[in-house]
DNA sequence: CCAATTCTGTACTGTTCGGTATGCAAGTCA
DNA sequence: TGACTTGCATACCGAACAGTACAGAATTGG
């Protein structure tokens, strides 16, 4: 009665090594950018034993984010235990960021770019529209270095960097926004992001 | 010798009212999302008509992308005219958020969802990751509450916006990575992100 | 009224997509 | 050894994709 002895042949693929290599081509791809040839060739499988072990493209992309949230989300656990909220949040938001940045993975997170990515046409369209949300970012510096010697930043005040955290929130608030949340919340987000501004 | 004078049947369509229901096409539905079934159909013109009046599929992407930034992102020049940087920044978040939820208009912005989207299923997968990023600000959410009680928080905190922030700030820099930018750059927004955390 | 030019509508191209039927290989148990 | 169960490989399915050929319709200039 053991559920686990199944007669037959046994598997020829480690299933779990094979799901992370499916993570890495979501990852950078996003699902729908994501082909099943893709897919089955970086897991070094095919089509059928993909079926077979996961269920469906949509099945194996749940498993895939669960898994991505289980291991290369791994740090918010751990920041979470940290014993104050300033630790908890400084904690999470710098080991994201080294989680968003690491070299032996895709840049970003699965999460959003699963989503984004563009995938078929390798990434083209997601490169126009993150240059143009950098060109936005970079008129706004220049607005701010005007700021700077207008005296109504103080004069140490980095602007690209001022520039990019507006352009953070900005984006955040748009992902919150897409994602359903409400004109009031974004607002809200946007009375604390305030503090952060430096005074004269 | 007057370069107007195009003798031959008028254009049945406004091409630039055309273009204003692409830019939503693509915004609900994403670039890939939106097949040139969807688009011809949106804008009332058949697939010839599209290829003749703006090139192809991308080249239709990018006139969208570039009358949005014209018209729905009027609002960031008008806040660089602010006379401090405080209030351009105010006013640029402010305006972003509004524009940002907009209900005659798609939530969230052309330039990120024209990535994200989902499209062919009808956002499945993007509503899938929207709940699971939602799941970790309840989460969040829920240990800075316990902060609150703990003390280590002031007593007025509102631990559902302020784990919002903190998750608006780590989509951004999510996004920032996706285009590019390095770790470096995401640790200096965390610094300025880490001035609006109240303290104890 | 006719020729030239441009736009429109239908119907089609080749390709790629997610998903699967089928026959064979590789194991386990009697 | 042989029945049984399971995974693997090839080859295929209908559908949807971006893009286009072609013929007819609408307009201008003569």
């Amino acid at each position: 009665m053991s559920p686990t002895t199944r007669t037959g042949r046994p598997r020829g693929f480690d299933a779990e090594a094979a799901l992370d290599r499916a993570i890495e081509v979501f990852w950078r791809q996003g699902y729908e950018g994501a082909s099943l040839s893709d897919l089955t060739e970086a897991m070094g499988i095919n089509r059928p034993s993909l079926y077979a072990a996961y269920g469906n493209k949509d099945d194996l992309f749940r498993l895939a984010v669960a898994r991505y949230a289980e291991v290369d989300m791994a740090y918010a656990k751990e920041a979470f235990a940290e014993p104050t909220a300033y630790a908890v949040i400084e904690k999470f938001l710098r080991a994201n960021a080294d989680a968003l940045t690491r070299t032996d993975r895709p840049a970003g997170c699965l999460s959003i770019q699963g989503g984004i990515a563009g995938g078929s046409d390798g990434g083209r369209v997601a490169q126009f529209l993150a240059e143009s949300r950098l060109a936005g970012e970079a008129a706004l510096a220049g607005r701010l270095a005007r700021a700077i010697d207008e005296g109504d930043l103080p004069p140490g005040t980095d602007p690209g960097a001022l520039a990019r955290y507006v352009m953070v929130v900005s984006e955040g608030n748009a992902v919150h926004a897409a994602a359903g949340v409400g004109r009031a919340s974004l607002h809200a987000t946007v009375d604390i992001a305030l503090r952060a501004i430096p005074g004269l």
